[in-house]
DNA sequence: CATTTCACCTGGTGGC
DNA sequence: TGCCACCAGGTGAAAT
């Protein structure tokens, strides 16, 4: 998925283009997988509300909706792209491409759609007052100060790299920015998470706030098949010092670069810069 | 509780 | 060309 910068990306993306529009009619598929909410339910908060804006919160795309001509949510519709999702602002003839799960008519004569092979993603409907605002469970890494950001792994007894992927301590770091994040901290991805120094961990936060700024500059990182709301590719992998670079000199001292799994996802380091 | 492993899906790639 | 193993931006449940 889409990390931080992707779904960043197809939020603002997504928001440029639906902002202020009415959801007239909404189709839904058969897969079970995608639906947080029951399709029906699903459907019918949808129907007939207006998109008041579409914002990123962690990896999720909050949009807040309302009756009418009001300016106070009514409900919003949470979308998580899992590993493959993408929204799409199409017109209505645009082909329906394979596994395309969700199907959102605008009065602006556009349709919103979530397509998403790996159904990883998921749809979800908060309806107000019954349901709570969605609130990630992490903090924001784009904005976090450094002694929270050293709390988060005070006393901790995992890899850091395990620790930068555990969305309840950072909302919206992924495999990616973990690494390239490490990468340009100087840290190994194995170090334990509680063993860290101060100054290492505050070299950790500016090092990890940078690459997602840059990265969001760039339209985020299209490893295969991301692309935003627009269909357009983000260019920051041409920027990865690390990931998905196995055996390729390091841009900084030419040592190739190493692969090895932690928490069970790919992990790439230079073993001469990082220590 | 904290941490680790694995299942959930489809599709692309590379070896034989 | 076919078949198979392995890999992929994530995460929640189960196991430890």
């Amino acid at each position: 998925m889409p990390e931080l910068p992707e779904v960043e990306t197809v939020a603002r993306g997504v928001h440029d283009r639906v902002r202020g529009q009415r959801i007239l009619d909404v189709w839904l598929g058969s897969h079970r997988e995608p639906f947080n909410t029951p399709p029906a339910r699903l459907a019918k908060g949808l129907e007939g509300r207006t998109i008041l804006a579409v914002r990123r919160i962690g990896k999720h795309i909050v949009a807040d909706l309302a009756d009418g001509k009001t300016a106070t949510p009514a409900a919003q519709w949470i979308v998580h792209l899992g590993m493959t999702g993408r929204l799409l602002v199409t017109t209505p003839d645009a082909p329906v491409v394979a596994h395309t799960h969700a199907r959102a008519a605008l009065s602006s004569g556009r349709e919103l759609r979530f397509v998403d092979p790996r159904r990883f993603g998921r749809l979800e409907l908060r309806q107000f007052p019954k349901d709570q605002p969605f609130a990630a469970p992490g903090a924001e890494p784009l904005t976090i100060q450094a002694d929270a950001f050293a709390a988060l792994f005070r006393g901790r007894k995992l890899a850091i790299k395990a620790a930068l992927l555990n969305q309840s301590l950072l909302a919206g770091v992924g495999n990616i920015y973990a690494d390239e994040s490490l990468f340009h901290a100087a840290l190994r991805p194995r170090r334990l998470a509680g063993r860290l120094t101060r100054t290492e961990l505050e070299r950790l936060r500016i090092a990890l706030q940078d690459v997602l700024q840059r990265a969001i500059a760039r339209g985020g990182s299209s490893v295969s098949d991301y692309v935003d709301a627009n269909g357009v590719r983000g260019f920051f992998q041409l920027e990865h010092r690390v990931y998905q670079r196995t055996g390729a000199p390091c841009l900084v001292c030419a040592t190739p670069i190493h692969r090895i799994v932690v928490a069970g996802r790919s992990t790439h380091y230079c073993p001469t810069c990082q220590h």
